[in-house]
DNA sequence: GCATCATGCGTACGCTTGTACATATAACTG
DNA sequence: CAGTTATATGTACAAGCGTACGCATGATGC
């Protein structure tokens, strides 16, 4: 399936992109230059999820690249190749790993509150603190968003993420308060990240007192 | 460093000096097959710009292409060079449009309000409505926020958007209170835009009753 | 020690992309 | 009507892309 019409290319012939013939002789493939040796890297595939997730922040979903990856990562091409059945399944990785991570700091800060006041402040922290704005954080975030909202094989990593978030508050608050606590939470949160003058805390103190007062 | 292989480009072409022989036979380069004439399309740069915010909503800044837009709209692809200076430009000049139509319906709406009840209810409007939650509309501007996070020089269009939404906003509310509606009709209308079982027009109108309530 | 296999590495290939540009024609200007 | 400008169109090309794949090598089980 690979290079069967060789005649079909209408490439211009001469010039062929490499002047000077990379090796000595004819063996154009095994050449192993000894000067870097293969490393024993395990959890290789872990990093690279990791690596992806920045790599996404910095560029977006339209700038990641298998190369870019692997550039960052400091590992060759033919390693993305290896630990990542294509450019989807990278992108599948990595924003799970973003959900879970950020799902488990929501749980995390909320499950220390004991009173209804307790939990407001732990939402208010979890807005103006330094968790979820992280901008890479929130960068990915966004491209998330973007991606879920067109592909429905996506669709499955956020709505996992909104059922931890939703089970989360429930804890504390009755299911509608739940539910616009939640929707509270995720604007104040872009706008924070969006805007040149973000808003205050106390106002977001202000805006979550007034959603979970009965 | 363009057209180094103009091979053909120095032979003169013999027929050419006696102009108005032209519909006889091919001519080498521009065939120009008699099917399908120049066309006459005064606006085109508005129809583009159009498409392209169709073609971001459905595949996202990833995935729009010149070639794309161009076909889409059905036109060549050497028209997206003459009118656009280039990527950057043509995702400029949709976004912008995308902004200032969607703060011209937020504008229309609220104006309309007489009353801090009827404001409230026209916000529940623009949250529940078909206009902000048109699915190209929400598409696009999540791309958008993706793009302006990211890159500074759409920030300008977000900035600008924000502050019409703001200042709509300020005609019926105190300063801190339009600060928390723009977050709570940012916030629910992502939600409603993500979730399977969106949040219900009730809940919708709790949440602003809330909010607005002194 | 040796066979087996998972992992690591370099590179080739077909394809798409943004962009440049020569050329053609309509619109405009005097 | 002639000349000029604005717009339209097809095509070429370098760069970058995802992916495939042959080979190398270290770990593992016997």
């Amino acid at each position: 399936m690979h290079g069967q019409y060789l005649e079909d290319d209408g490439r211009a012939r001469p010039a062929e992109q490499d002047g000077p013939s990379r090796r000595g002789d004819a063996l154009a493939t095994g050449g192993t230059p000894p000067s870097s040796r293969r490393r024993h890297d395990p959890g290789r595939r872990e990093r690279l999820i990791d690596v992806a997730l920045g790599v996404i922040a910095e560029y977006g979903v339209a700038g990641t690249t298998h190369r870019r990856v692997a550039a960052a990562a400091d590992v060759p091409l033919g390693s993305m190749t290896y630990h990542f059945a294509g450019m989807d399944d990278l992108l599948h990785a990595a924003f799970t790993r973003l959900a879970g991570r950020t799902a488990d700091v929501f749980d995390t800060v909320l499950s220390r509150a004991d009173t209804v006041e307790e939990a407001g402040d732990a939402v208010v922290g979890l807005i103006t603190g330094t968790t979820l704005n992280a901008s890479e954080t929130m960068l990915a975030s966004l491209e998330l968003y973007a991606l879920a909202a067109r592909r429905p094989e996506f669709r499955t990593i956020t709505d996992a993420w909104m059922a931890r978030s939703r089970e989360a508050l429930h804890a504390h608050f009755d299911p509608q308060t739940a539910l616009m606590l939640d929707a509270l939470i995720e604007g104040t949160t872009l706008h924070r990240a969006l805007s040149l003058d973000p808003m205050s805390v106390s106002t977001v103190r202000t805006a979550v007192e007034r959603i979970i007062r009965p």
